[in-house]
DNA sequence: TTAATTGTTACTCGTATTGTTACATCATTT
DNA sequence: AAATGATGTAACAATACGAGTAACAATTAA
């Protein structure tokens, strides 16, 4: 299975809907700066807006964030767009007689439990503000270091 | 097939070697307990063995952990077993004329990087003699709780 | 020598992700 | 009212990776 950038392409969405809000929200023009495709971005955000990240209404080009870019967390994005949200998997069929087999499912799943409790704190603690920041942050810095295109 | 459960037949693996050390540690043994098959196992092995968390020696089944239990943690393992051990994945096609993918790659590695960073910090603290403990822990439960076979 | 085991490779299969196309539905413009 | 453009949605293909399986050389021990 390929690796996901479900959760890159998403924040790039929301990312883009508020840096070009004045400018097309249209899917072709998302899927342009995402370079990939307008059902691709429509899929997303469906599961964003099933997420109540952002509005949307059929016809017309102008998604909008449900709320405040600071309010909405890394971890929110990374819960619209996964199915279960786990990070790591539990081998579900292993030998019951096992004394390994039979009590290490369990004991995994505890295990991943706490990992995955401490990323999903630190996912929390990250903001679209946060991000949209860097960006902009980014941008300056290349525009400075070539102040003539 | 869904997620990859690498790491947990490799922490299986591992624990099985330590809890059956007086018994056969042949592959098709361990295969037995992971309920599936030797090949998989061996080549899990050979990840583990790159990695110095245990030798083999080809035509004896005697793989030996290379240090005590509670000197290999849930870390040591997943990086055995990930290629290249990343949790979250960057969309790397972007396009670098947009503001938002021109400078979003760079902004979400480095928030991936404290994501992944929280939930290794957590798995370093998690170590194989922990594990083990919880698996014989819940062994005895089951038995309390079956007195008669 | 014979049998058992590891080390290794090649191939198939199942499935998740992404790319692509098509079309119904809705809104806006003419 | 018609035309245009957008979303919502489904279907299918292409791709990639995990896992299952089989096969065989190399090595060890009986």
């Amino acid at each position: 299975m390929r690796y996901s950038h479900k959760l890159s392409d998403a924040v790039h969405i929301l990312a883009y809907i508020d840096i070009y809000h004045d400018q097309s929200l249209a899917s072709t023009a998302i899927a342009a700066s995402v370079e990939s495709n307008p059902a691709l971005v429509r899929r997303l955000m469906v599961a964003l807006r099933r997420a109540d990240l952002l509005t949307t209404q059929q016809g017309t080009a102008q998604p909008r964030l449900t709320r405040a870019t600071k309010d909405i967390t890394l971890l929110d994005v990374y819960q619209a767009v996964t199915d279960d949200g786990n990070l790591l998997h539990v081998d579900d069929k292993t030998n019951p007689l096992c004394i390994v087999g039979g009590n290490i499912q369990e004991t995994l799943r505890e295990a991943y439990q706490q990992v995955q409790h401490a990323a999903e704190t630190q996912m929390a603690q990250i903001t679209l503000a946060d991000l949209i920041t860097q960006i902009w942050t980014r941008q300056r810095q290349r525009e400075a270091a070539k102040p003539t295109e």
